[in-house]
This record gives C-alpha cells, sequence and structure tokens, in this order.
DNA sequence: ATCGCGATTGTCT
DNA sequence: GACAATCGCGATT
C-alpha cells in the first residue's frame, strides 16, 4: 500500500529574515494579507500565520472604535507592538498594532500553522492533534503561552519574533468571525485550503 | 456537518 | 447590568 504523505513536516523550515518593527507603519489592509505565509515565534515556539483579521479605528467592531481607554491604549500608540485582550472571560487573543499617527488599526492573528516547538504546545494545550493546537485566536495564545503579560511588547524583541516567508501562498479573503457589528467587510485573510484554518473560508 | 449551550471576567454604558 | 474579535462538548440532522 502506497503511505499517504505527512499532512505536517518532519522537521521545523528554516526561517526568513526576522521582520522589523516598520513592517506595520503601513495601512492595516496591506499588513494583514502581508502577515500572511510568516512565521511568528514567543520565545521560539509558534508557526506560520495562516488567519488573520484587520480592525480599523471607523469602524465599530474594533476595540478602538469608540476612542482610547486603559484596555486599548496601545492600539493608538506607535505600530509594531503586541495587544493582547481578554475574550469571553476566558480567552487570550493577540493583535500587532499597525500604522502610526492614531489611526488606531490592529491585525488579529486568527491561526497557525504549527512548525516550532510542537511538544511545547501540545503540552500546554493538553492535546495532540497538530491541527487543533492554534487553529484559533484563543487556541493560539495557549499553545504560545500568551498573556496579558505579553502585551504591548515590540515584536522584534525578545519573547516575540516573526520572520518573512519564504514564498508568497495564494491568499484567500472573507468576513470577519465571531462579530455583531461591521459584519460585511471582507478583512479576514487566509491562506488557501489550509488545515489549519479556524473555519474554512466560504466558496 | 451544523447547532446550542455553558464557562467566566474585564470593560463600558 | 449587559455584553463580548471564543472554545469544547454533546445532541441532532
Amino acid at each position: 500500500m502506497a503511505q499517504k504523505p505527512k499532512s505536517t513536516r518532519a522537521t521545523a523550515p528554516r526561517l526568513g529574515k526576522q521582520l522589523k518593527r516598520s513592517f506595520f507603519d503601513r495601512s492595516v489592509h496591506e499588513v494583514a494579507p502581508d502577515l500572511i505565509g510568516t512565521t511568528f515565534l514567543v520565545n521560539g515556539v509558534g508557526g506560520i500565520i495562516v488567519e488573520v483579521e484587520a480592525y480599523h479605528q471607523g469602524e465599530p467592531a474594533a476595540h478602538s472604535y469608540r476612542g482610547p481607554t486603559p484596555r486599548n491604549q496601545v492600539m493608538f500608540g506607535p505600530p509594531g507592538f503586541s495587544y493582547v485582550y481578554r475574550s469571553y472571560g476566558i480567552h487570550w487573543c493577540v493583535n500587532f498594532v499597525c500604522e502610526g499617527a492614531g489611526t488606531a488599526s490592529a491585525v488579529l492573528i486568527r491561526a497557525l500553522e504549527p512548525t516550532h516547538g510542537i511538544a511545547a504546545m501540545a503540552r500546554r494545550r493538553g492535546l495532540d492533534d497538530v491541527r487543533a493546537l492554534c487553529s484559533g485566536p484563543g487556541k493560539l495564545c495557549e499553545a504560545l503561552g500568551i498573556t496579558i503579560a505579553e502585551s504591548e511588547l515590540a515584536l522584534d524583541r525578545p519573547p516575540l519574533a516573526l520572520y518573512a516567508r519564504a514564498e508568497t501562498p495564494d491568499i484567500v479573503t472573507g468576513v470577519r468571525i465571531g462579530i455583531t457589528k461591521a459584519v460585511e467587510l471582507p478583512w479576514r485573510y487566509g491562506v488557501k485550503g489550509s488545515k489549519f484554518l479556524s473555519k474554512p473560508f466560504a466558496r
């Protein structure tokens, strides 16, 4: 019998060039698709970003929509920093702040393809299934050990790091998930056909 | 495959 | 006091 190809790599792929904070000093609508295919690590643990969503101050689903508060203040600061918030009282979710000059925009990281430190992620998640380790914004924060302690940190300094993609993946777009306002905006981006998404993209 | 539900707490009205 | 950028589980189609 022919062996079916494995869905995960035997070894972690080689990392590309590390991204600087200035990568984020652009429109969130440019940064969000550009993040697809990059590798995000926390203390050396993480994987390839396969799904993100863009949020912008001018749109009511964004935490920054009603202006600065103690929680969202980092969104009003310089680009290239993390913004971590608690979701439904239980989960943590991580964003990357974009653009300077008060646009208060950020990219929510929604799913990773695990590549580095899979054993550590499996231990934190209490799971064996690689496909389920990082297939959602709350899941990936648990897998990478992200809490409020990792909020407002520079994205190009330890413990955080981002690495350029090797190849440009086929990127698909869709409406954002789990929100009740501005539901029609097609600001969700993902790797076409990836098995590591939080939810498939409509087709 | 899809649906409904409970968990749990910071944040804002 | 209402609600939320979620998840995992169990029931049902």
